[in-house]
RNA sequence: GCGGCGGUAGUUAAGCUGGUUAUAACGCCGGCCUGUCACGCCGGAGGCCGCGGGUUCGAGUCCCGUCCGCCGCGCCA
């Protein structure tokens, strides 16, 4: 009689009372009572009661003492169902219980560094080295299932639109722009080097350009950058590109398949289309190009309205090149003085020199530097700031960087302490006309905001064209924002080798340059590319997100640490002499 | 590269301005217990106070360095 299950441990009910079952899991928990034994059996799909009593099952019962925590059982029983006043109705395999007629230890486990069940909370440390251990606990476990679900409706949802996946190399040429490469040398071409992708861009492109028309490919990238809680140094993207396609008809797409996501993964309806926010206006009004808009509270920006005001800690912060924002708080007209200087102290660690506040009440509006302005710059203030009875409004004026911090601290601790209800809990937003190019002071010239590949806005091509004012050139670039993380982004990509010819004239880019990094690419261009643009997911925050976690660990198998180290494998590592020498590399001495 | 916080039994934490034998809870081990489900009761074992230096009669505690974790800044076309 062979050992496998019949049934998982999750899914036993009372409609199986009378069956003999056969199970398989791990303790999860042993209850002796004496004469008495429980053990609660746990699998990936749920943990059932099993009962060893010693009237029937006596040897069973005396074997049960050896049992401890995590070991893997294998028991065959009936399902019968429990007692009298004995349910557990927090558990869905509470109404029965299994009554073991055999029971074999398939295997022992020692003591576990922490335990598995409840809400563990060994450090995160500890838990990564053991992360397999941390992996049998229902929360990742959760996780994981959710992320494979939701990998399953794409891949449903692209091959019904057309969209075909097709693998491209991990070993690529370098392209020193942009983010750090992993680096992965030659053995074969000594003092050369392979690059992990960063992302599959220009082979998506180049599928194109071979007709295929609809790619996609669930794509794992690299970049040597520092870490972030939702930021590993691999990644995973969904990568797509469509031939003939307008940014529209990319929404269009993207839109409909968030929608299947979250109906199948949480079975939450979204609205569709998304609302659509210029570049312009996202960092005009909540000082982020990727702003969270599940609530209505953003980060105006004030400074127009103090151009010329008396009032020295504005004016004085406008003269170093600081700004002035401030945030509504809704319902926040209740905090008291102290309340506030406590949400002052807040600001103040973040750097901020002092906070502006304003109240609107039912008789009036009062705020803490009245007499300061005048009664017209008090109303256009309450506003801008769009109070509404009740409301507080909170001002800061500094440098920018800190102006941001210091509101965003604020927002999130008002929200916290008045338990503010986001307006919806899933706030997508479309970012569009993002700026072709950023002046780089270092460099002493343009560089791509996107990428050098990016198609201008048809409208400032002429601007482009006579070299004047270029960084109001826009492009036909956009982001895909959702509850403040950015979770994707693309771009309409240059089909047209004379416009490609004029970004890297542009960027300061020689043609020899551009041969050199991109030499088959460029060429490529040339023999009839369809207009084209894509769009490129970051899976591992959409996977965050949808479960309702803030790092990107949780919806990660085996991430890496924030230095980037595996503390499970303890990798990187050293790797023995002869395999650098096969690789043509020394080691430099280190430094004394 | 930089800033903040943290590292003390297996685990999570307490340990105030330096001073007897470093606490607690959970876990572990042993005993008792027939309806538990975070079982209960009794008893017990368990410590390189991250690592290396220094100050001091004396350091878990103060100083310097270093490693590791988390959060953030820079960085991430």
């Amino acid at each position: 009689m062979s050992q496998t299950r019949s049934h998982t441990c999750g899914e036993l009910r009372l409609e199986h009372v009378g069956q003999d079952v056969q199970l398989t899991g791990w303790v999860n928990r042993r209850r002796d009572l004496g004469g008495l034994t429980f053990i609660d059996l746990r699998d990936r799909y749920g943990i059932v009661q099993v009962v060893l009593d010693p009237q029937t099952v006596p040897e069973l019962h005396a074997k049960s003492q050896e049992i401890r925590s995590e070991f893997v059982l294998f028991v065959k029983g009936k399902v019968s169902p429990r007692p009298e006043g004995m349910i557990n109705k927090e558990r869905v395999t509470g109404e029965i219980e299994v009554h073991a007629s055999e029971l074999d230890i398939l295997s022992k486990a020692e003591v576990l560094p922490f335990t598995i069940h409840e809400e563990t909370d060994a450090t995160e440390a500890l838990k990564l080295k053991y992360r397999y251990l941390d992996l049998r606990r229902p929360h990742l476990q959760r996780n994981l299932l959710l992320r494979h679900k939701m990998y399953s409706v794409i891949h449903r949802y692209l091959d019904q639109k057309n969209f075909v996946e097709i693998e491209t190399p991990f070993l690529n040429k370098s392209t020193p722009e942009g983010a750090r490469d992993y680096l992965v040398p030659s053995r074969v071409h000594p003092g050369k080097f392979w690059a992990l992708p960063q992302s599959p861009q220009l082979f998506k492109q180049l599928l194109m350009m071979s007709g295929m028309d609809r790619y996609y490919q669930i794509a794992r990238c690299f970049r040597d950058e520092d870490l972030r809680a939702d930021r590993q140094p691999e990644f995973t993207q969904l990568d797509m590109e469509m031939s003939f396609a307008t940014p529209e008809s990319i929404f269009k797409i993207m839109e409909a398949l968030f929608a299947d996501i979250f109906q199948t993964v949480l079975d939450v309806t979204i609205q569709t289309p998304f609302p659509q926010m210029s570049y312009e206006e996202a960092m005009t009004s909540h000082a982020t190009d990727k702003p969270d808009l599940r609530w209505d509270m953003p980060l105006t920006q004030l400074s127009q309205v103090f151009k010329n005001t008396s009032f020295r800690v504005f004016s004085e912060a406008l003269s170093n090149h600081g700004e002035i924002r401030g945030v509504r708080i809704p319902k926040g007209e209740s905090f008291s003085r102290k309340q506030i200087d406590q949400l002052t102290l807040i600001a103040k660690g973040c750097g901020a020199k002092g906070v502006v506040w304003m109240k609107k009440s039912q008789e009036k509006t009062s705020s803490s530097i009245d007499k300061f302005l005048s009664p017209d710059e008090l109303s256009t203030l309450e506003s801008l700031l769009k109070l509404e009875e009740g409301d507080l409004g909170l001002i800061v004026a500094d440098q920018p960087s800190v102006a941001r911090a210091s509101l965003e601290a604020l927002r999130n601790e008002c929200i916290e302490r008045l338990e503010l209800k986001p307006k919806r809990p899933f706030a997508f937003t479309w970012v569009v006309d993002f700026p072709l190019f950023v002046w780089d002071d270092d460099e002493s010239r343009f560089v791509s905001v996107h990428h050098p590949f990016t198609q201008p806005h048809p409208e400032d091509v002429s601007k482009l064209k006579n070299g004047e004012d270029l960084g109001s050139v826009r492009a036909l670039a956009y982001d895909l924002v959702l509850n403040g993380y950015e979770i994707g982004g693309g771009s309409i990509r240059i089909h047209q080798p004379e416009i490609q010819s004029m970004i890297f004239q542009t960027l300061k880019l020689t043609e020899e340059d551009m041969k050199h990094k991109f030499g088959f690419f460029l060429e490529a261009l040339k023999y009839g590319t369809p207009p084209h643009g894509g769009i490129a997911l970051g899976l591992d925050r959409v996977a965050m997100i949808l479960s309702g976690t803030q790092a990107i660990r949780d919806v990660i198998a085996f991430p890496k640490t924030q230095s980037a180290l595996d503390l499970m494998a303890e990798s990187p590592s050293t790797v023995d002499p002869r395999q650098l020498d096969e690789l043509h590399l020394a080691l430099k001495k280190p430094k004394a």
